[in-house]
DNA sequence: GCAAGGTC
């Protein structure tokens, strides 16, 4: 009996020839100077083998065989409408290089009685052997074709897939056949409409610069788009928050030092400085704090999660600083040299009957985790914790060897993959919190402390952190009186511009590309000019550049912000080979239905082209705001704080709606002097400073309690420096606000201030207007200009702009362990005071006033963990639909017709409506493609005025016929 | 001169 087995590439061959044959093979030279055949006997068993040894020969491909493209007819950029690639012939032929590939193949292949498939067990791999099996039957019509399925390179799992090998899955080869298909014509028709109509017209694109669309590389370029306009479009919220500290002797500490133990206000901060204020009075009032709790509580750093793909990307790009595609660059070669599993796996759960004792024991032997290992085999193991996803193909990422003889950066990414693997293996950390709650004189305040009891996994993985911090004993009932209790204020702090990793985990969730490609779009986009990289300190920013941000709001202006920059129509597409691959979908039905859709999104393009080359123009030769806010990045770093915002999101030369809209709320009878307002710059001065850090600047109020019965001493009442207005009103000084608004008078009239019936000057804006800012000063304080460190006037603040949904992380950051929301903020906790169920819980929150506040939520009793594997991913439950159903890895969960989650637009029950451009598609329904093309389309006559009707050719405009039999043509 | 997905 003669065996051929086919692998994906030749270094799988050699690894599973030396497994199969025990070391003893021949290899024979090929045409491809590549790939060798290798030949041994094998006992291979029925039923697959027979009663005695088999002639085995191994050989490989060099991934897939086939290349595919247009006929003559398209090929040329010049020989045709763009349009006519939607319904144009594709070919697929092996290409020249390959030539001699399939040669050796059918040359083996011809006396063989058996083809057995070893690609790599996924879908991509499923599609690269039905090519090998197509071209061995062409000259071997008897020849029985089987599959070998195996996740790693190790003896046991490669005997077995050899005796267990069934057949090819010929769903997955038809999904990726489709998705091949679709990825050509969409690229090709829409990238040629974009070059031809942009080349020559617009100044600064280069003679043969190539503007590309593809379906995975514009939703990257989206993500990167919309993060910069989030951070340009952040308005900085000032709030007050009342700072307690107390020196105390640590008991811990025999030498009796003390420490400084600082608690935290239990209302956090807020919003409006008056409120504030009367609370800290109430405070400093009456300062003697009392004891209202001390809690000692069991606490648990979770350890890692088992590792994915994606997961070792982002690790590899946050802990070892190295590129996400070259960590996966790495991890492939350490596979393929036996050191790994196979490193492109979504699954994050280990099989029941995994064997972990055979691997763990290969890593006794290493210097510096080998004692940890010996000592999980002595009893300390424990099963790794199991994460949400499995591909029901391979494994997560563990090692399968070890191997002293790898380069740096190799044994810097195997050391990573193996300590997360033994932490896995080992037991959460455990310790203990005690947290310690006071009042003073009704403000209550905490602080907490940890000890840390056992290490465990923590001793294999200093890639987390948990240190201990004491703090000294405190008791119920116990009163004493703050060393300090101040008045502090603080700004909201801007998000940050999306690093690679953040990047990464974006299109992971959302379905764009796969683990093996994710890295390649994202250079893609840079090679493009569509987005530029920005080196600040340790860490690589991305920023678009004004073509790429031309690009995509040009294709929002035209209507189609759902659907060519956004993620909803790849993941559709995704989705669709999901289906395939289940059998609910044939591939026809899933090719017709989406060229369908992007016929339509194309037709609107070309219809709007003049506007979508106007905007891109504007972008790149325009003198705006948001020009000179974007040079000034790449130039400088991250932007300003200043509001830039709506410019970019209107994107158009300064003064043409732009950049001026910042000030519209501003009360018209104001003169207008802020233009030169760059003595002291809007939000300059947090710099990268996050959360808490950035909100301790500068005491207002200062209230020193050290001791019984000392002085109160205020060294500063005001929040703001006040600025004199020379023109005064009645004769009264009349202070001018941060607006550059004479301030208005008002007076404290709660009962329970301390202030009641005073009178203080404040912003003229009314409460709760957006642009209100946060001045104050009591009228019968002498307000002094020059007192105190001048913070100088900041520019009027334009309304908060609406907080879009961050697609970024919102779950607790592994790296500083902190909650961000959806406006990427260090979210806060709170607890539910309304009587109820849930009263008494914590959770966790926008940090903003109740205007801006965004709608993250995270209950704190939910939260997987203080070592959740990373941002984005987890166990966070505030994101609907994203976790079920969708299945194929298309994440996102929303219909790309009418935004609504729970259905795909491809059934979406509410219809086209007056939705623009993309928004249409969900007529053609795969339900009712059951009859002829034109039965299956109905007439819209309520879409968008004036286009054509539904029924019509999308290329002469008339009704009666297709496009693809257009007389006009 | 287009895409995305394999691999070299």
């Amino acid at each position: 009996m003669k065996v051929l087995c086919v692998a994906e590439k030749p270094s799988i061959a050699k690894a599973i020839t030396g497994i199969l044959s025990s070391g003893s093979s021949q290899s024979r030279n090929t045409a491809n100077k590549y790939i060798k055949n290798y030949d041994f006997s094998y006992r291979f068993p029925p039923p697959l083998g027979g009663p005695g040894d088999a002639d085995f020969t191994v050989t490989s491909v060099l991934g897939h065989l086939t290349s595919s493209d247009f006929d003559d007819d398209h090929r040329k950029w010049n020989a045709c409408d763009p349009f006519d690639l939607f319904d144009a012939q594709v070919q697929t032929f092996v290409s020249a290089d390959l030539k001699s590939v399939e040669r050796n193949l059918q040359q083996e292949a011809r006396n063989a009685n058996l083809l057995m498939i070893w690609t790599d067990c996924d879908r991509e791999g499923e599609h690269i052997g039905s090519e090998v099996a197509a071209v061995c039957r062409r000259v071997n019509r008897n020849l029985v074709v089987k599959r070998a399925r195996f996740s790693a390179i190790i003896p046991a799992q490669i005997h077995q897939a050899c005796r267990t090998a069934n057949d090819l899955d010929m769903r997955q080869a038809n999904a990726v056949e489709a998705r091949i298909n679709l990825d050509l014509k969409i690229g090709a028709a829409f990238t040629r409409l974009t070059t031809m109509g942009l080349q020559h017209r617009i100044p600064g694109i280069e003679e043969k610069q190539v503007i590309s669309y593809g379906p995975c590389q514009f939703p990257t370029l989206g993500f990167v788009v919309d993060q910069y306009n989030r951070v340009q479009s952040f308005v900085p919220e000032p709030f007050w928050y009342i700072y307690v500290a107390i020196e105390r002797e640590n008991d811990v500490d025999e030498g009796g030092d003390s420490q400084t133990v600082e608690f935290k206000w239990r209302r956090n901060h807020l919003f409006g400085f008056e409120e504030a204020l009367v609370l800290y009075e109430l405070c400093v009032t009456e300062p003697t704090a009392k004891v209202l709790k001390v809690e000692t509580k069991p606490a648990t750093k979770w350890k890692p999660l088992p590792l994915t793909t994606v997961e070792l990307q982002q690790s590899g790009s946050r802990l070892l600083h190295m590129a996400p595609k070259k960590v996966l660059d790495i991890a492939e070669k350490l596979y393929q040299k036996g050191c790994l599993s196979y490193p492109r796996t979504e699954t994050d759960q280990y099989d029941k009957d995994f064997d972990f004792n055979s691997l763990i024991q290969k890593q006794t032997f290493d210097n510096d985790w080998g004692a940890f290992a010996k000592g999980l085999l002595d009893g300390e193991f424990q099963r790794p914790r199991n994460g949400k996803k499995n591909d029901k193909a391979h494994p997560p990422i563990h090692p399968t060897a070890h191997n002293n003889a790898l380069d740096a950066d190799e044994r810097r990414v195997f050391e990573l993959v193996t300590r997360r693997f033994l932490a896995s293996c080992h037991r959460n950390a455990e310790g203990k919190t005690t947290s310690v709650e006071i009042d003073i004189n009704g403000e209550e305040f905490s602080t907490s402390g940890l000890i840390v009891t056992q290490r465990n996994y923590l001793n294999v993985y200093p890639y987390d952190k948990w240190n201990s911090s004491a703090l000294p004993d405190f008791d119920e009932g116990e009163e004493f009186v703050p060393s300090v209790c101040e008045l502090r204020d603080g700004q909201t702090s801007k998000p940050n511009l999306l690093t690679e990793a953040d990047l990464v985990g974006l299109m992971d969730k959302n379905g764009i590309g796969t683990d093996a490609t994710i890295a390649e779009h994202i250079a893609k986009i840079i090679d493009r000019q569509y987005v530029l990289e920005k080196q600040e300190q340790k860490v690589k920013y991305l920023l678009p550049s004004l073509l790429g941000i031309g690009l995509v709001e040009g294709f929002n202006r035209v209507g189609l912000d759902r659907s060519l920059s956004k993620p909803q129509l790849r993941a559709e597409t995704e989705y669709s080979m999901g289906r395939i691959c289940e059998g609910v979908l044939r591939k026809e039905e899933v090719l017709e239905t989406t060229i369908e859709q992007y016929k339509e999104v194309y037709m609107t393009v070309k219809r709007e082209f003049d506007t979508v080359m106007t905007i891109v123009n504007d972008y790149m030769n325009g003198q705006g705001e948001v020009q000179d806010a974007l040079r000034t990045a790449v130039t400088r770093g991250r932007g300003r704080a200043r509001g830039t915002t709506r410019g970019v999101g209107r994107g158009g030369r300064g003064g043409r709606g732009g950049g001026a809209t910042g000030r519209t709320a501003r009360d018209d009878s104001v003169d207008d002097d802020a233009d030169d307002s760059e003595n002291g710059g809007g939000g300059a001065p947090r710099g990268g400073a996050r959360g808490r850090a950035s909100a301790s600047r500068g005491t207002r109020a200062v209230v020193s309690t050290r001791g019984r019965g000392a002085a109160r001493r205020v060294e500063a009442a005001a929040p703001r420096r006040p600025r004199i207005d020379d023109s005064t009103d009645n004769g009264v000084d009349m202070p001018t606000c941060e607006c550059d608004v004479p301030a208005v008078q008002r007076t404290v009239m709660r009962d329970d201030s301390a202030h009641k019936g005073r009178t203080f000057w404040t912003c003229a804006k009314p409460m709760g207007d957006s642009g209100k800012c946060g001045f104050f000063a009591w009228t019968d304080e002498e307000v002094n200009a020059r007192a105190g460190p001048s913070r100088g006037r900041t520019s009027p603040a334009p309304p908060p702009s609406k907080r879009l949904r961050t697609m970024g992380p919102s779950t607790r950051d592994n790296h500083d362990e902190v909650l961000r929301c959806d406006c990427g903020l260090e979210a806060v906790s709170r607890t539910t005071t309304k009587e109820g169920p849930n009263q008494g819980r914590t959770f966790w929150t926008c940090p903003n006033n109740p205007k801006a506040r965004c709608k993250y939520f995270q209950w704190e009793d939910e939260l997987e963990g203080t070592a959740d594997s990373g941002p984005g991913r987890g166990s966070n439950q505030n994101r609907g639909g994203s976790s079920s159903g969708a299945g194929g890895g298309a994440s996102q969960g929303q219909c790309f017709n009418c935004g609504q989650e729970g259905h795909w637009s491809n059934v979406c029950p509410n219809g086209g409506g007056a939705s623009s451009g993309a928004g249409r598609s969900s007529k053609h329904s795969y339900k009712s493609r059951t009859g002829t093309k034109s039965g299956s389309r109905k007439a819209n006559t309520s879409g968008g005025g004036g286009s054509s009707s539904k029924d019509a050719c999308y290329k002469c405009g008339q009704p009666g016929h297709w496009a693809s039999q257009c007389p006009g043509a």
